[in-house]
DNA sequence: CATGAATGAGTGTTCATTCAT
DNA sequence: GATGAATGAACACTCATTCAT
């Protein structure tokens, strides 16, 4: 197995272990023991605790972020995007839930620990961000949005979305999560049609 | 200063700091010190640093429940309570940023923290939700909102909430909050009117 | 309650928590629990825990040492105040178990938190030990013990007693620790006797 | 240096200083210090303080046991076993005396300390009970000693050798220790005799 | 005298990180 | 590269002692 492909194994596995059991709960002993590798073998590709999250949280705004573009470069209207947009994320809850669940509650929770020097802001995160303004902005020029300030839509999505993600999290939901997928789309286009 | 005083302006202060510098990172001796007193001061109100943060959060949710319960028992249409609420909410946000941070950032995302037992659930956070339950009901009941499911519609007003809110905490929006309250009830209206 | 009597009081409840829980774990404010009076109150009495650990000790020995001495003193045989050092001894152990218990099991274990200064010895105890070696001493004279060497002697009478109360400390002993006394004597004196 | 053999070097140098300083007086850090390692390098062998004085008094009970054992197992008489468990003890006590003081002094008087859920019992000396009972069953059965109680002369047995053992420890004694053990079988013998 | 809240030095224990093998 | 024993700074929590009331 080549180098990237061992990162990226190691950053799978402390993703999961993070998003389940907390940043400070988790032990580097206890990922190299889910990896069957030493914990010096860890530090043979993270220098740090930090840098292994923050590698972490990059690998899935990336992951997000290149999903997010590959509908984005789609001819389809903004109504059709944001639904694929809800259906793969979705697919990530159903499916990697903890790469959602480590975008909000490692990350967004604990960004302290994230922060090196002055990069404390999004930019771990910017990618995402980046096509979620595309998304938006193309359905305002397009007509088929409202003209409302950015970041209110954004926390719209987001919110919505980290929302539910949450409540599932927390088994709180009834229903199997698609059920709530098209009523969260329409939710979100209800808010934002022009 | 009595017992219940001396309380609460520990959990105040904890609040704050827990906000600020996250769970794990803040030490029960900054909490002293930020109190002007003894390590051993907060121990004689508290027995451990999870019963401090169990207190804290029910402080915050109390709070807004009981903010929430006023505006559900006046007489007004529910598309005014749910401005009231934002508005009340916003004005949380305002002065005392730590409340509603310390219920999002610290709470949600560090539940293992807070487990008691069995009693891992939103205990913690129930009668706040309880209320945002009537309010939506009464909205549906009265013909108000559209007909859909609870947790879409608790997920749409406490996500849109919370992610305006970690804007503000990053310093990310341009405009002064308030600026953004009305827009922000516009948009949760427009996705839940009837 | 005149003084005397309150420190009285305080050393009686001190050593039973002592002889109970140990020196180490019983706290202060367990002692000022059990009298029902202040933390403070304790200290109006002694100094400091050491002090009332030897105020206790004292107390035990100089009780031990005025029996011992009173049987010295009566116009008997050696045999017999064996005998009725044993029969005091036993009496001790189902009245006032905590007395004997402070003695061997948190006196001569914990010796380190007895000492002032350079006096480390066994001079809280030495009244005590100073009539066990009349008794010894007045039976060899008289031509009813061997002579032996004082340490062993001493050792024998102590030795067996602690053992025996140790073993009914530790709820071995079968039968009532009466049924033990009478052999116990004949023990000793057979292991004595000129 | 193996796991095992390090495992029995520190309990060797925390057996010498529970029994100088005393079980609660003794840090973690000066055992470390002691042994030129690190504080966390105990952790690695030892889970916490209680295990590390649990596995030390099965060390000395095991140390005790196996030469009793050994005796016991010889074809001599038990006047000769006596006296060779008597030789055995005080060359013990002459070699490593901290193993003989941790038995009595820290073991025994501080059993709460090594309790383990209803394991309180004597079951970490048991072994060495069990052997000293052989002795003296055997002894009685073979017609050597007289029937008496065995709580009864395991104290005479246990309690001599433990005073004598205190009055070294105290530096009380004024000839050398080996003066005192011919004396000491003798005594034993003589209360033991059929 | 009596109180008990307040103090803060001190303890057992953890765990990210290092480095000799 | 890989290992995992060793390190030691750091933390939550304790409790003998003090002192303002």
């Amino acid at each position: 197995m080549n180098r990237i492909k061992k990162k990226n194994t190691i950053i799978r596995t402390a993703l999961k272990l993070f998003s389940d059991k907390g940043l400070h709960t988790t032990k580097i002993s206890e990922i190299a023991k889910s990896l069957h590798i030493s914990v010096g073998g860890i530090y043979e590709y993270f220098p740090s605790k930090q840098s292994l999250a923050r590698a972490s949280i990059q690998f899935v705004t990336q992951k997000l972020a290149s999903e997010l573009r590959y509908i984005n470069q789609s001819d389809i209207s903004c109504r059709e995007k944001l639904c694929q947009f809800v259906e793969v994320y979705f697919h990530f809850i159903a499916h990697d839930p903890e790469m959602i669940a480590y975008f909000f509650r490692v990350y967004l929770s604990n960004r302290e620990f994230f922060c090196e020097d002055k990069d404390c802001g999004f930019s771990l995160a910017e990618e995402f961000i980046t096509e979620l303004k595309i998304l938006i902005e193309d359905g305002v020029n397009r007509g088929e949005f409202r003209r409302q300030n950015f970041y209110v839509s954004f926390s719209l999505i987001s919110g919505i979305l980290g929302a539910i993600t949450f409540l599932h999290g927390e088994e709180v939901l009834e229903e199997d999560l698609n059920l709530y997928r098209k009523e969260i789309v329409d939710t979100i286009y209800a808010a934002m049609a022009a």
